[in-house]
DNA sequence: TTATAATGTAATACG
DNA sequence: CGTATTACATTATT
């Protein structure tokens, strides 16, 4: 019989000839005992066996395929269900991005009007009052005359580079930028805007 | 080498019935022919087989479950990469949303701080020169002493507000947000502020 | 060791 | 051919 110890030799029995498709009323049977316990005990395998017509072996069988079929198509709704929500995070990610550069714009548009301010302040200042005041406006709470200067001057150079540079790491369309950078330079801009002394605290 | 003989498989199909699995070296030249072409012709079929020792209908459904393997496996590799870009898209997201919230800051405060050096321009004038010129300045380019009063004071609520509105959609961790109102709201924005006039273009 | 979940493979049926 | 299905086998786990 078996030459080789390893080759299971029950090759009568091992006929795949008699593989026929199950009738519809076998499967809808199955597919309502399966809603109802995707892993029946053995009893039940064998009761729906005989009500089916089938073996307990075949039985057994489909429920293991029906199985591994289940976990093949809940990965497939997985993933339609993460692309989804890859596009819903990307239109986000699109609008934040635009909402950014708006905001930026506002921002450079106020320090230049500012500048421009600030210049014409001084030629007024210099026809009149050439005194400039370093005074100890800034430690108190109080705001003077000179509130829109100290703010504008002390912005330009310590606010908006910080955030310029942290924009620049989001370039146009890179879908696969390193985490870690990025994490790096939201963790430097924190740290620059937030530990250091803010220049709307006088 | 050319075992071109026919008869091999003829009166002894048991044995080689018996054997279901493909032997080692089978499978490894099948491989091999896959990654050449994953879908041959007829004519190498038969060569294939006879080359192996198997049937041409063998070597077919071979190439064929091994295409429909390949398959699943693609998918499998496409969710993952699609996870992957996910959280990094994540990621960026919320840097994005940070940036955001603290841009939104400083307009804030750069608002606030005007509105105090406001008051005090006021007050100083009343004193001496109480006449508010709403002069041709807008349209022209160059910058009076009143620049960032009238910035400032347009800045509150043509733009300050449709901001504020728009970053509302996003708030926490709402991963299931509807696409449609995120692209409404982003439509209105850049209506609001692209089809608007500007407040720097006097 | 038995049982079975998980995975892979060969073959079949159908569109 | 592509896809789903049937049946079986192998491996790992408990």
């Amino acid at each position: 019989m078996s030459v080789s110890g390893v080759s299971t030799v029950e090759t009568r029995r091992n006929k795949n000839e008699g593989r026929k498709r199950f009738t519809d009323k076998q499967i809808s049977f199955l597919e309502y005992m399966f809603e109802t316990q995707s892993r029946p005990e053995l009893r039940m395998k064998h009761q729906v066996a005989s009500k089916l017509g089938l073996h307990p072996r075949q039985v057994a069988i489909w429920f293991q395929n029906k199985r591994a079929r289940s976990k093949s198509r809940q990965i497939e709704q997985e993933y339609n269900t993460l692309k989804h929500d890859y596009e819903t995070l990307a239109s986000k990610s699109e609008s934040l991005k635009k909402e950014n550069q708006a905001l930026l714009n506002q921002l450079e548009m106020l320090r230049d009007v500012a500048d421009r301010h600030q210049e014409n302040t001084r030629r007024l200042d210099s026809t009149g009052n050439s005194s400039i005041e370093e005074s100890d406006d800034r430690i108190t709470n109080s705001p003077t005359k000179n509130d829109a200067n100290i703010m504008l001057e002390s912005y330009s150079p310590k606010i908006s580079v910080p955030f310029y540079e942290s924009v620049a790491y989001f370039g146009e369309e890179s879908k696969f930028v390193d985490i870690e950078e990025q994490l790096c330079s939201v963790n430097d801009w924190e740290e620059t805007t937030c530990d250091v002394p803010k220049w709307w605290e006088f």
